[in-house]
RNA sequence: GGGCGGGUAGCUCAGUUGGGAGAGCAUCGGCCUUACAAGCCGAGGGUCACAGGUUCAAGCCCUGUUCCGCCCA
């Protein structure tokens, strides 16, 4: 069934014909595509690009719905907008896919060979590389897709070789054996921030240690017992008297024949344990540095795999974990063991492949990031880059402040591969941008290349100026850096984000992008981390698939602002569907009417102040809701947006304006007929473009079969504020009118008088100008709430059997005799009776108070006032309502 | 052990110079009222973790306590 036909909408939204037709007739126009054009603003994104081989999950959802709304209000409003779309080539991750592809044929990499390797690599880029990509597609993300770019591209090749050669000539990367983080499964280094810490159950042994001339022992605790056999001292603090005999003793290192120096550390903490620490300074970061300080040798007693090497004697070949069971046997068996006890700790794990990390020293290249890094923290210090939400200032300094120096070389294939060449025949280290023939120094021609490649995160830190054209100067460097802003979830804020800033004021001497908005992670509806192992995972195809890519957009839309976490349950999407439907039906009745409208028709809202109040009140409202969205996406509080929308159309909209125009609708009278008609043509119109960013499909779809010739909705203008339709006239008459309508209605509720029965509604007003309003009331009250008759009173003359409702400063009684429970409604006027007081008695303090008097602004102290003014009069009519009741029991 | 964030309605959370405690969902009651039962109408529900302090006034600012997360050692 076709979705529209003939300015007929069908009786629901179908999403699954609207999304495909949209996202092919977008593409087609060139809908996506950047302009540059003179004089007008920028706004630019680039997409954090998603490993290629990721598959499309929530947390990739929202990101990109909300990098999607951005672009889309900037792009309506008329900018030179570009979103650049892209992948990163996922050196480990992508090495590993095509490893355990391989090893299903039986094969490992080294049997193809390194450039066999990458080329299978790249094969398996070609063939399913572009499944996210397809996946964002689906999504509606306005991308220009012309400008995908992926990490590994020629041009981003040049950009990183450009930067590494650069930054190796400034000094600022060098060659060092220094302890790092290493994956005994991936066979390469990690980057500190590439290690998840997860708290780990263990064990913390505690081993004798003698003294080399037998007059005693000392105890050393350690969690990984199979160490020590890579100890080349024990540490104490120098002020620790217990220990200062041993100062040319040494230690006997049990289960070798080694002797080993006691040597004297600040960094020992005398209170923890026995004061003892053994030193490890090739598998432990702070033994590391105590060893360096001390002048310690280093004993590296496993290999790259993480089994135990010549070094560590009888246990050479044992795994680590194999070795450290036997260790401790012997231990005991020799009485070296002094104990075990129960201790959690947090273990290293690598974040890609979950193994636990062993620290262990290693000849890497690094990035001295000090001086970078110092560029950074200035830049977000003079607020030249914001980041939104404010509390992660904090975090950013602090781990700035405390970075250490970036170990960018990993020992794999897949990736940039290290442009540094070593002289065979005079040792010169050649860095260059093209591929030395020769030595520079010796004119050899034995070169040998490097055969790591660079993290990739190298890569991922040029993003924002390499995907346009770096080193080249170009157009789009001009038009569109620094970008405007930066949208990820905050754990890739120092993988990514910092760097990027690190690279991007180094190179192009200007911030990468003026803001940073870190939005949270996605969760189960129960706060777990969603995984494949524990089921609960919400797969954003499926859920597409199921309710729309609106509601789900929309979904992620409201909840962007709660906090670190967004916990998600598929029913909360599943309710957002029922309102994309809403505005499908709102649609569907408005196009009954104003079907065969001509663009004239709108003309009516240019002079609102001669417009019946429901047009006047929903022309004000939607100013409002102008005003609100825009707020809120200029300052990236989505959450505002998606609800001012939601409010606006259901609640304004479809649950007062079009029940309160119906009337004119299908009025004889052609004024208020076509009033009604500019009016609901003018206000949907707007109502569409508001919340296009957040549901692209569904607005499209509806904008299409709205009367005359237009362009697709989403290169339309976005609203303008529009002052001239405010008025604050309106909206109090309005509260009114729904005041009453709200007391009958609760009139008819509570009396159980069903709600096709004619009822007569009665007012009791003294005050003469507002009784001339409600006067104007008639029509509209009656219509909403189908009345018989509707009769306003200035004084009281109500019959006793008559339901009460009081708002404000006036009684809403309808007759219903026989029907009134006096008690039921004694109970009501009771309630609010004390509902009233309380407040008044909140209010009399304050307006008694000498001091609240004198010290609280004048208009605060009118509010209350007038509050108090209208609190007795509610007081005043619920009083008589009483007293009236009473004489009936 | 150090740092950061949080505790608001049954649930999930908003609350942006200190001056009316709010939303969505859920709950209860009534309705097939000619756009929509994926709907309409009405209603109930809170000691803003606890204890002090500043202030005429505190969910919001300060101090302490407690509980829960996250990061780092």
């Amino acid at each position: 069934m076709a979705q529209t036909d003939e300015n007929q909408l069908s009786k629901g939204y179908d999403f699954s014909i609207t999304e495909d037709k949209w996202l092919k007739i977008w593409e087609e126009q060139n809908c996506f595509d950047a302009k540059m054009e003179d004089g007008k603003p920028s706004f630019s994104i680039v997409i954090p690009p998603p490993n290629v081989t990721g598959v499309l999950h929530v947390g990739h959802a929202l990101n990109n719905t909300l990098q999607d709304i951005l672009i889309r209000y900037h792009r309506m409003c008329g900018d030179n907008t570009v979103w650049v779309p892209g992948t990163d080539h996922a050196g480990i991750a992508t090495q590993n896919v095509v490893e355990r592809q391989l090893a299903t044929e039986g094969k490992g990499r080294h049997d193809l060979g390194r450039d066999a390797f990458i080329e299978k690599v790249w094969e398996w880029r070609e063939e399913k590389g572009g499944t996210i990509i397809n996946q964002l597609k689906k999504l509606g993300s306005s991308c220009d897709w012309k400008r995908e770019r992926f990490t590994m591209d020629e041009g981003l090749s040049t950009a990183v070789r450009e930067v590494f050669v650069r930054l190796y000539k400034e000094g600022l990367i060098y060659k060092g054996d220094y302890i790092v983080n290493w994956c005994p499964r991936c066979h390469t280094a990690l980057a500190d921030d590439e290690v998840e810490h997860e708290e780990t159950k263990g064990k913390l042994y505690h081993i004798k240690y003698p003294f080399a001339d037998g007059s005693g022992h000392v105890v050393v605790a350690t969690t990984r017992p199979e160490t020590m056999l890579g100890d080349t001292g024990v540490a104490v603090h120098p002020d620790d008297e217990r220990y200062a005999h041993l100062k040319d003793v040494g230690i006997n290192l049990p289960l070798t024949d080694r002797v080993i120096p006691v040597v004297f550390d600040n960094h020992v903490q005398k209170d923890f344990g026995t004061g003892a620490l053994k030193v490890t300074p090739s598998h432990d970061r702070d033994d590391y540095e105590i060893g360096k300080r001390h002048n310690l040798p280093l004993c590296k007693v496993m290999d790259d795999k993480g089994v135990m090497n010549d070094l560590a004697g009888k246990y050479a070949g044992m795994d680590r974990f194999a070795c450290r069971k036997q260790i401790v046997a012997d231990l005991d068996e020799l009485g070296f063991l002094d104990r075990i006890e129960d201790y959690d700790h947090g273990v290293g794990h690598c974040y890609r492949c979950k193994t636990v990390v062993e620290p262990t020293t290693s000849v890497q290249w690094f990035v001295a990031v000090k001086p970078l890094a110092d560029k950074a923290v200035a830049a977000v210090r003079e607020e030249r880059i914001n980041i939104y939400p404010k509390t992660w200032y904090n975090t950013f300094y602090s781990w700035m402040d405390n970075i250490r120096d970036w170990c960018i070389s990993r020992q794999i294939w897949w990736g940039h591969r290290i442009p540094a060449w070593t002289c065979q025949d005079c040792g010169e280290i050649i860095v260059e941008t093209t591929d030395p023939t020769s030595c520079p120094k010796c004119s050899s021609e034995k070169l040998v290349q490097e055969t790591d490649v660079l993290d990739t995160w190298f890569s991922s830190a040029l993003w924002p100026f390499s995907t346009m054209g770096w080193p080249e100067q170009t157009k789009e460097l001009a038009t569109f850096y620094p970008t405007s802003v930066l949208i990820t979830s905050f754990d890739i804020l120092f993988f990514w984000v910092a760097r990027m800033m690190m690279m991007g004021l180094h190179f192009m001497d200007e911030v990468p992008f003026k803001d940073v908005y870190l939005h949270a992670l996605v969760r189960d509806k129960h706060g777990k981390k969603m995984s494949k192992s524990t089921g609960n995972v919400i797969d954003p195809l499926e859920v597409m698939g199921k309710y729309g890519t609106d509601a789900m957009r929309f979904t992620l839309t409201a909840f962007a602002a709660q906090g670190r976490e967004i916990k998600l349950d598929e029913d909360r999407i599943e309710g957002y569907r029922f309102f994309i439907n809403k505005i499908w039906n709102a649609a569907r009745f408005a196009m009954m009417h104003v079907a065969e409208c001509d663009d004239s028709v709108r003309i009516v809202t240019e002079k609102p102040e001669e417009l019946p109040l429901a047009h006047r009140w929903i022309l004000s409202r939607t100013a409002q809701t102008i005003a609100e969205v825009r707020k809120g996406l200029d300052e990236y509080h989505f959450n505002d947006v998606a609800s001012a929308n939601y409010q606006f159309i259901w609640h304004e909209f479809c649950d007062w304006y079009l029940e309160w125009i119906k009337a004119d609708l299908f009025s004889d009278d052609a004024v208020l007929k076509n009033q009604a008609r500019g009016v609901l043509l003018t206000v949907l119109e707007t109502a569409l473009k508001l919340i296009h960013p957040i549901t692209p499909f569904v607005t499209e779809e509806i904008w299409s079969v709205l009367p005359g010739e237009r362009k697709p909705l989403m290169v339309s203008e976005f609203p303008q504020e529009h002052p001239q339709w405010y008025s604050e006239q309106a909206e109090k008459e309005a509260t009114l009118l729904m005041g009453i309508v709200t007391g009958i209605r609760n009139i008819r509720s509570e009396t159980e008088v069903h709600p096709s029965a004619k009822i007569a509604a009665h007012i009791i007003c003294t005050d003469s100008e507002k009784a001339a309003t409600i006067k104007t009331f008639e029509r509209a009250v009656s219509d909403m709430t189908r009345l018989e008759s509707f009769t306003i009173h200035a004084t009281s003359d109500k019959p006793a059997d008559a339901a009460t409702y009081i708002y404000e400063d006036i009684e809403i009684y309808v007759p219903l005799k026989g029907l009134v429970n006096v008690e039921n409604e004694l109970e009501k006027l009771a309630r609010e009776r004390k509902k009233v007081e309380d407040k008044l008695k909140q209010i009399n303090g304050k307006l008694g108070n000498e001091k609240f008097l004198s010290n609280a602004p004048d208009n605060v102290v009118q509010k209350v006032r007038d509050e108090k003014d209208g609190l007795d009069a509610t007081l005043a009519k619920i009083n008589e309502a009483e007293e009236r009741l009473k004489l009936m029991q």
